[in-house]
DNA sequence: GAGCTATGATTAACATGTTAAATACACGCT
DNA sequence: AGCGTGTATTTAACATGTTAATCATAGCTC
């Protein structure tokens, strides 16, 4: 049975949802989430493809770029890629001459990451156009609105 | 000025994005959306694991169960998979006789996809499950705050 | 110091994401 | 009918996502 006056569960477009059956999908968090950052990423990805960037290696790279030498796990957490993913991207970074690693001579297992001036150049050339692109889209989405959504985005990614 | 190892920026530069400067990824709508997304999937795929199923094979099934038969491209559209993603998909999912196919005896281009009795039975099992988390989601975040945020998704994805 | 446990990183195996190309059919045109 | 163009689906190739297992090192305990 649906709760209360609660008006998320069931659209009335598309019919209420009751015990057993699937929420519609157009009100569901995990989907609406979904559509919204293909809506986004779209306006980005073929920028970062003209500089032969994907969006992963671009997070890692512009978070390394910003903080500083940080090691795989650490790295891995900021960037949002897995463990495995990031240890594949490192040797295609590496071999593009993005980054450098060392070893942490404190701890033998962990590896340093850096990037290089060489990234540091690429940084400073993606930058600008990314922002241009996201300026665009605060003009288009309205910036309180924009804000609205990060703080919501941001409360519900503390769950 | 940025110079040997320093990050390129400080976190004092919080919040000000300047030109030729990377927007702290904090307030990165693209990386907001996926560390949303993130926090939501983590509570729904430990109960899709148990009944054997994904992310993007629940959205294939439930989205053929809710609506009936589809083609190729309608379902792909709608479940928010790319279409060489759905060829392999479909693939697994009539080994596993959940879904069946049949040609479009109109436009022989297409095929036509539908659920089987045991997918249904099978989103009949799930469904209830999905429902009480994301109550649960519900009740953590607040009903209104979702309803806004959904909204705004929703906004954001016709952009 | 041997042994236990925890942690950081990698590897393995399979699934999906992504782009481009290929294939097959539909449809309009002449 | 034959041809060109567009559309639906598949294939190919490579990248990342995901989980589990493995390997190496750290750190603790006895």
């Amino acid at each position: 049975m649906v709760t209360g006056s609660d008006p998320l569960i069931g659209d009335a477009a598309f019919g209420s949802t009751s015990e057993g059956m699937p929420r519609q999908t157009r009100r569901s968090l995990p989907i609406a989430l979904l559509r919204a950052r293909e809506a986004v990423m779209a306006k980005f990805r073929p920028m970062l493809a003209r500089h032969e960037m994907n969006e992963q290696q671009w997070r890692v790279i512009r978070i390394l770029g910003e903080t500083g030498e940080l090691d795989a796990t650490e790295l891995a957490d900021r960037a949002l890629v897995l463990a495995p993913s990031l240890t594949r991207m490192i040797k295609a970074l590496k071999t593009r001459k993005l980054i450098t690693l060392r070893k942490d001579k404190n701890d033998g297992r962990r590896i340093l990451i850096s990037v290089t001036p060489a990234a540091k150049a690429l940084i400073h050339e993606i930058s600008p156009e990314s922002a241009a692109i996201y300026r665009e889209l605060e003009q288009s989405f309205g910036a309180r609105e924009m804000n609205q959504l990060l703080d919501l985005l941001e409360s519900v990614s503390q769950i």
